[in-house]
DNA sequence: GGTATATTCTTGTATATACAACTTGTCTGT
DNA sequence: ACAGACAAGTTGTATATACAAGAATATACC
């Protein structure tokens, strides 16, 4: 049983996604929402302050709701694509295909991905390599409600990013950055003579329908640098 | 007036600040809370779900609310203050100086601040404490033109960062971040008993007048996650 | 016309209540 | 001894209500 003011959020997002609403758009009063949802006004808030929270809508004592700017945040990094990144340097990109099968979620996955722990998910295990030299170990879990078709695909040509871009549009994305030992097996794959530190990105994709995919991204630290530049809004 | 799901919040992180209620401790029950503080369940509620939000509390239906593991957690999106995160997260900050006083611009800081090799700039570097524990190296220099009154600074009360806020406006940050093997000087100050990975972040801040300050913040891996949202800009 | 004032609609806070879902421990019957 | 049922306590969801606070509009007054 899915809660009320998930199902509300849901409509909300679907809403906006379709464009139905746009940037700036007045959203109903909680009260106008609790009626055409058939709950109370307390549920109907409880969905719009859960999607304040995650940024796509801000509120106004006295005014009302409104759909949040897309860039509101002050865009950041934007999400690259190793492959684009690798070209742009003007060197060679290739992807060795390592692994690419359904399997039962394991709970760290299952937790990211929003499923349950044993439900079936789809692995694939990639390494990047830029002239030859490996830069990235890609190890993704994706939802198969929202990709069905990933198992068939061809990775060594497309990147699993570009075809997750193509069949199920990003619309969010989180990020956790970390410096880690990498595992023996970590080391062979990556071609690390000793067990230089390496910078892992844990990355999760929403698209409109929900995440999408839940990738942790090794880096060595010596070919790999992350760079970016901030705006500051008002501090 | 301050709301009173504020205040309980307040009190619960100052319990944890004080070590009153140490990591995995199990916290009153939302009725006692409520009984305590003399308020509704709902009340005490809020202010728990909020702390939950925050990363301070986690909580399991049917066993009860507990005090989350200390695990830093930054934000990327917005420069922070490291400070107040980790006062934010209930915890006590404290910051030792190490080091405060002009120096030749060796070639890295030079190239990073726009000035000549040899002329004069401000070098400071502190350690961070989160509960007595060192999170971050903070190794800075700062563009003497931009901020000259920077050496009389009491820099154990006021972090350099809060106080180039005030002085010199930022409007701009660039950001390198990588993953590094720390000197056996850097394994010192952050008490790290082996030589563990650490995330070092390099950042360049701006003012409306040019580059104020290049800093080189050093956290151990095991003690420090970057963590943020990305909104996806074009796609 | 301009200025207060009142009204109305919005979100924000707070309370009281009810039941559902989950975890743990205890008790009971076999 | 074991299994199952049950009870108690916890968080999770949902509702109904009341009042406070902020913002815009309408109205009355000068």
């Amino acid at each position: 049983m899915i809660a009320k003011f998930e199902s509300i959020k849901r409509a909300i997002r679907e809403k906006i996604a379709q464009g139905e609403w746009g940037e700036q758009h007045r959203l109903p009063s909680e009260n106008a929402l609790a009626q055409q949802y058939g709950c109370s006004r307390m549920t109907a808030r409880r969905a719009l302050t859960e999607l304040v929270e995650q940024g796509l809508l801000t509120r106004a004592q006295g005014l009302g709701t409104f759909v949040a700017p897309f860039q509101s945040q002050g865009s950041m990094m934007a999400i690259r694509n190793i492959a684009d990144e690798i070209r742009q340097r003007g060197h060679r990109h290739r992807a060795e295909l390592l692994l690419l099968e359904p399997q039962p979620a394991q709970p760290e996955a299952a937790i990211a991905l929003g499923l349950a722990p044993g439900e079936t998910l789809y692995r694939s295990c990639l390494v990047h390599l830029e002239n030859e030299s490996p830069v990235q170990l890609e190890d993704r879990f994706v939802n198969p409600a929202l990709v069905p078709d990933y198992l068939a695909q061809p990775f060594e040509q497309q990147t699993p990013h570009e075809y997750l871009c193509q069949v199920a549009p990003l619309t969010q994305a989180h990020h956790l950055i970390e410096a880690v030992t990498p595992s023996m097996e970590q080391c062979r794959l990556l071609a690390l003579a000793s067990s230089e530190p390496c910078l892992q990105i844990q990355r999760r994709t929403w698209s409109a329908q929900g995440v999408v995919s839940y990738a942790r991204l090794l880096h060595p630290g010596s070919r790999f640098r992350l760079g970016g530049h901030l705006m500051v809004e008002s501090e």
